[in-house]
DNA sequence: CTACGATTACTCGTCAAGGAGTATTTGGAG
DNA sequence: CTCCAAATACTCCTTGACGAGTAATCGTAG
């Protein structure tokens, strides 16, 4: 089993499914991944998969099998995966989807912080994001109905499905959550009022008192 | 406003939150985020936290106000935000929170490429996912409840809820998911298995037929 | 009082991502 | 037939993330 770190990139696994249909050139992989509308789901862009293949290979999980041009074009490289590459590729593929991993979430950031920024504009802010995200989760469904109406079967819109199913999720807990300051049914409201009402006192956003690590009890 | 590119990193964001409380010097910045937690949603380590002070100098988001040291120790110098700071601060916070972005997930890129698996190992993996998902929502549960119980207000633990929130759809999603595949329900399932059957056509994964862009559509 | 492990506070080098740039060729309009 | 725009197939260079390494100091146990 290779160290983890080799494993950071998901675009290489994405290129490993590509060589084990049919040996092509990197170029061609970027392609057929466009076709198929995996950029939308894995980063992808040329700088990055000319250094994944040349990872690939240096890992031996793919081999060049021949090199042709046509004209004066610069030479392309075919590609083929190996047995080691077809394990190492079932073997990743299977671990991303059988352990959670921890991803950081640009939201979950700003959720965290979200005292440093006074409760009124904060609350406008979360529900601009209901707005955006009632409009976004529209689209998509639009999105996918189409895609089903033309025959597109569900097995290949997967990762669309669970999208939707996050962001649905999302819409729900920020609605409750403005909601909450709104109602004043958060705890912890007054405290932040405090800080930036007009006599509030010390300076905005010292929640020093506030018990530290929730993991350490 | 400054370009997107300098509001990439979301630490630049929470040391800035950092330095809205009173001056510091960069080490203060990482203990104060570790001590509430915050490395848990922002990704923090040294070498990005003194590249990312040094970014916020030369934009002018904050200002070495005085360095000090004690014994031979090396120097610490103390930063304080400055105005150009403070807004640039409230106006990034106030777009994470109303502009949702695209993530790219792990998990997303896997489904994506779940055909490159044959069905049954790919549903082995789902189940797992399905009993870690469970066990890790229950820690947090557990965790959440205990914050709660020691007092720490709801405001200070909204990224948590956040998480958990996202965790327990992801899970009823998975576990559907599983469910059509083991019913046969999940339309393209025959295709799949086909490819991996005993003499199965052609090369597995091969799915050329499918339809290409469903946002072609 | 001294030795050594833990903590403090940073530095540096590596490595990868990402996108702008480049050279070639094909397709089509005039 | 010629010229321009678009597509092809990369290359390169700048940022920036990351963590191993380091030097100084503090605590404390023998």
């Amino acid at each position: 089993m290779p160290p983890r770190s080799t494993r950071s990139n998901p675009l290489a696994l994405a290129v490993l499914t590509c060589f084990l249909e049919r040996p092509m050139h990197p170029y061609e992989v970027a392609q057929t991944l466009r076709a198929r509308a995996k950029h939308e789901s894995i980063r992808l862009n040329y700088g990055s998969l000319y250094g994944v293949v040349e990872a690939l290979e240096k890992r031996q999980l793919i081999r060049a099998r021949e090199t042709v041009r046509a004209g004066r074009r610069p030479e392309r490289t075919i590609y083929e995966i190996t047995d080691t590459g077809l394990r190492e590729m079932a073997d990743w593929l299977s671990e991303l989807l059988s352990a959670p991993v921890k991803e950081y979430l640009q939201f979950e950031a700003a959720l965290s912080l979200l005292p440093a920024l006074p409760p009124d504009e904060a609350l406008a802010a979360l529900r601009q994001r209901c707005a955006t995200l009632e409009i976004e989760i529209a689209l998509l469904d639009g999105a996918v109905a189409a895609a089903r109406a033309h025959g597109m079967p569900r097995l290949f819109a997967l990762e669309s499905e669970y999208v939707q199913v996050l962001r649905r999720a999302e819409l729900d807990y920020v609605e409750r959550l403005a909601k909450d300051i709104e109602s004043g049914e958060l705890t912890g409201l007054d405290q932040w009022r405090s800080w930036y009402a007009p006599g509030g006192e010390r300076d905005a956003d010292a929640h020093s008192d506030v018990p530290t690590d929730p993991q350490s009890c």
